[in-house]
DNA sequence: TAAGAATAATTCGTATAAGAATTAAATCCG
DNA sequence: CGGATTTAATTCTTATACGAATTATTCTTA
């Protein structure tokens, strides 16, 4: 593998490994007919609630408008419930329904979905190696998402955070 | 980094790289006015003129029906050209239009896009460590998609295929 | 305190992406 | 040859996801 190590053919490579990561989220679960980004919020929910919205947003690296539309559908499946927090009104506390607990304790595996599974099978070494270029990826990603000025010439909105959802 | 060397936070490392990633994709690029996909579809079809709309689908790692929706923006903007094919009247040539050319010749960099820019910038040996993260993780992921009899039970649509869109 | 700024959630429009179904054309085979 | 199967492109529905705009509420500050 890496024979030919032009940038050319490692970039094919990093865009089939994302566009896989992709296909492996969206393709609904057959065992609990969720979707990845849906499993992945009821797992950060049952670790963090009651959370707000944008404390979801957050967790999941996403933005407040993108939570809405998964909630939306948890809330039909009658996964989640929204209640409107008392401290500030403007608020909206997420939490497990009855049968969203139910979920989770009876089924964890699910929840964690194959990619956490597939890892979980991998040595620590080989994960320690992936990890490492994780950070190396998000260092360039990060950088030419948060501080466009130096590439672009627009010295705007330029904010050195790490939160994508700033809540 | 990677002190905390849990699954569950390289975990979450991976997918807000991905997030990263998508989020990058996707935003339109200031300087043409195109998104990620669009860049690289333009990218391909330049590299690879005249291709079927399934050849260029599987050079993306997506589906036909993804690329078809790509090209009507790409077409819509005057950057492409639609061709019935001759010799397979069911088949559709695609082609850089006299503007698509200009664009690709006259902006080369544009094309590449931010993000081989940014990995150009680094050395060989982080760039083949990179690409076996990558190996591993697309072997994870591609067991999942196309051997799934093993975990899930189902004994159906078992391909040990390598290119997503068969054409 | 009242006007203005900031924040939380939501809605809206656009773009990807998948899968399923449809249409049209080519190929297979009996 | 002609029906059946396969293949290519397209359309449709659903789900993420973003940015921008809206609304409601809270915080600041003059």
């Amino acid at each position: 593998m890496a024979a030919n190590s032009s940038v050319e053919s490692i970039i094919n490579n990093i865009r089939r490994v994302f566009q896989a990561f992709n296909d492996y989220s969206k393709r609904a679960n057959m065992e609990a007919g969720l979707t990845g980004p849906q499993l992945w919020a009821i797992k950060v929910i049952s670790e963090n609630a009651p959370l707000r919205v944008c404390d979801l947003a957050a967790l999941m690296f996403v933005r407040p408008g993108t939570v809405v539309g998964i909630l939306d559908r948890l809330e039909k499946k009658g996964l989640v419930t929204r209640i409107r927090s008392q401290q500030d009104r403007r608020a909206v506390m997420i939490e497990l329904s009855a049968q969203g607990k139910e979920l989770v304790s009876a089924a964890p595996g699910v929840i964690q979905g194959d990619l956490i599974r597939g890892l979980e099978t991998l040595p620590e070494e080989e994960l320690l190696d992936i990890d490492a270029s994780m950070a190396r990826l998000v260092a360039i990603l990060g950088v030419q998402q948060l501080k466009p000025l130096m590439i672009h010439g627009t010295d705007e909105a330029v904010q050195g955070d790490d939160t994508p959802a700033g809540c």
